[in-house]
DNA sequence: GATGAGCGT
């Protein structure tokens, strides 16, 4: 909660960093948007990361907007560093969802973020083509 | 020493 990294977020809000008064900080998130309909899952794939952002400041960056069950970025096998995307996990889907409208767009260490309601993607399934029980291939 | 749209073991 005392990370600077709030600063990248809300430039006004330098002086609540410090200070547990976070009466500035207003994200305009509807609580009843139901102009549109996101997955009710509270998942968010956060892309356009800067390359030196990692899991931890991600959910610091996050958290101000809920309750951050989970977060994944994704690091290259091979070198080791970002791919300059990855996943947060909310805990209720309003809370995303206000996250994504706050932080849709905006720069975090000076990259845009790029949020948008991740996918579904069950872990270590491939792609299962359904065959069908006609039997004809 | 770089790069920059994207959907994950």
């Amino acid at each position: 909660m005392k990370n600077s990294l709030m600063r990248f977020i809300a430039g006004r809000a330098s002086t609540i960093v410090d200070n547990p008064t976070y009466s500035s900080w207003r994200f305009y998130c509807s609580p009843t948007s139901s102009s549109t309909r996101p997955p009710p899952n509270g998942k968010l794939f956060v892309a356009g990361l800067s390359w030196s952002v990692d899991e931890k400041s991600l959910k610091d960056a996050f958290s101000f907007f809920g309750q951050v069950s989970e977060v994944r970025i994704m690091y290259d096998k091979d070198t080791g560093r970002s791919r300059g995307f990855g996943f947060v996990h909310f805990s209720k889907e309003d809370e995303a969802r206000c996250a994504k409208d706050a932080m849709d767009g905006k720069a975090l260490l000076g990259r845009p973020l790029r949020i948008s309601f991740a996918l579904e993607k069950i872990r270590g399934a491939p792609v299962v083509v359904p065959r069908l029980p006609n039997g004809n291939a």
